[in-house]
DNA sequence: GATGAATGAGGTTTCATTCAT
DNA sequence: AATGAATGAAACCTCATTCAT
């Protein structure tokens, strides 16, 4: 996306709607999509319900293009990452990096996301969230099996339940993470990781 | 399960209540409190919506039976282990196994909490689900800071991350768990704690 | 739904509906189904607005349902002249009269279809609007060549002209037929029929 | 039509008012007044909806223009035949050409007219289309009572059923015709008039 | 215990219109 | 002449809830 401040006037007017998304966003993950009045966006935006329809389509619409908004550059990361051709442990290591990176970016996404996902997947409007969800299943749990093939993983390491353990737990920091806290996305996806990988008990312990 | 069927049938309503309450229960689950109709539970039931007022005095008030419903066995079965004076180690594998056991029992209590408590919270008639969740807190945190005190987990164990890291990694489970499945909560409890306690990597990889 | 009125219990409640619907199509085909308000017909009715869509899912299934009570009535009798075999002359006359007993008895439902068929006919849900149209028209078309075939109608006609005239001719009564006017819908039917089979000229004109 | 596109172009905007009036008649007529949204005819004009209203005061405006444009010709041309003093039957046949080449001429007009007529006399600002209705059935009835008196049209004819089979036969022709069909508007008024005058049956048959 | 009918508040959406630029 | 953005009223519809029967 060019934004290139200064010479060119490419853009059309990206700004009202990207602000107006923002505000959606924020209001959705915070009382839930079903619960959100189209009013209570306007309000929070500045303008009267009936305005926004001069935006967008439909208050579904919004939620479509915050989701796929947000799940655009999640694949760009997970591709980056996986284009990589690093070994198990690492991609899994860079996986949960870049996951907690778009918690970092795209916070009201991933918690829209989380409490809406399932039940929207089934709607043919969102069809394409059960699409990345099975790509992101094949990702995890293939690279799960290659890390247990290569002896880098425990080999009585239940994959499904590992996989499903691992994606919930990356995901769910999304209710408790504030981008405006002490730490950074990475030195948080780096402590998770480490209890991941090793455990939370002393080594001594075994 | 109390269930004795056995005696008379003058009573003037015992199981009808509970049936209707699992039956909202499920819907609640599946669809989520708001957007839930009363009229949906009532389909499901085999009435009319309308009838369902001589049961319960609102939606509201099922949802709150519900969940206080939940949340009592839940402390009683803490409470039991608490009540033990095991060790730090112990005492989170028993309250992990615990915990799968009412998610095996209150499958739908608990999704319903996961999705709407928080936000069930900030309302004076559910306040009892912050504290709750206050006490939830305290006997975790201080679990897991006995243990590094005690030289049982990790010395350089962010205790507060952790603490989210247990509770988010068992209660998401149920987002997929299903009562008729092969393993029994118990097994699934410990293959966990496995993970949880030791890591997923091998030992040798240290 | 105990309904024992002592002799017959066949109605299931069909009473209200039938006002609503009578109320609705009064209201439609006074002012269009467009721009008629579903609080408009509540109001006309004595209850809320919202109370209707007890009765019906929606506005639109009101007009449909208003228009297929009218087709349905429209094609028995139509179907029951066919049946009997009449000549040409016989035909017309008995499809004419049996099209006035109609606009008398369907008066609203008449003006509505001759307002909103055409657009309505392109919509899915209204298609059968179309496939009447196309049996109509089969049927007055077939009639009139056959006319014109045996000797009873002049040769120079213009079949499809004659077709359209005579619809229109009839149907468009209903925009000025009131049911309590001094003349029976047979008393028209005669009369226009003696418009359109001689003419309004004197004979002895020719 | 003068089109004087020869002399100069700094002309404030003659043309372009005539031009959106075409395209909002067209788009009325296709959907109906209240059912055609300002936008759909700024669309089909290309430009948005807002810029209407610097040509016009309003919908309702434009609507106004389109009908008394209509009417203003009509009766130009009716005021033309009857000032020419005819008999009766000449006086219904140049009647009925009038109309037919009023229909080609305005089709769209027409179209509106035969829809919305009705409703909008009874707004103050389209008083003028009750006032017009009132003429046109003066003018109609007189030449129909002419005719009877004077002998060339039946005795028994009644006047006003006559009048309104007369005034609809030929108005609702707006409904299939299109201008650029294979026959003048003179050839269609004549098969009309040789129906309505000498009716469809052979003369033989009486 | 349950039904049938209704209420009333509030939700999403549409749309003619306005106005600064 | 036209755009982009917004207004405000009103539309259709949903739904928890009530209540006489």
């Amino acid at each position: 996306m060019p934004n290139s401040k200064k010479t060119t006037a490419v853009q059309p007017a990206p700004g009202r709607r990207r602000e107006l998304l923002a505000t959606a966003a924020e209001v959705f993950a915070a009382h839930g999509y079903n619960a959100t009045t189209v009013r209570r966006i306007a309000d929070r935006a500045g303008l009267l319900a009936g305005s926004l329809y001069y935006h967008f389509d439909s208050k579904e619409s919004m939620l479509d293009e915050i989701l796929t908004g947000f799940l655009d550059e999640l694949w760009a990361g997970y591709d980056a990452v996986l284009a990589a051709g690093l070994g198990p442990r690492e991609t899994v290591e860079s996986l949960v990096v870049e996951s907690f990176r778009e918690i970092d970016r795209h916070l009201w996404a991933v918690t829209i996301y989380q409490k809406e996902a399932r039940h929207l997947a089934t709607q043919p409007r969102f069809a394409y969230l059960a699409e990345s969800q099975a790509r992101f299943e094949e990702v995890w749990l293939g690279t799960l099996e290659r890390g247990v093939a290569e002896g880098v993983f425990r080999p009585d390491l239940d994959v499904r339940l590992a996989y499903r353990f691992l994606r919930d737990t990356v995901w769910v920091a999304a209710s408790w993470y504030r981008p405006d806290g002490d730490r950074t996305p990475e030195e948080i996806a780096r402590h998770y990781l480490s209890m991941v990988l090793d455990g939370i008990t002393l080594p001594a312990d075994r």
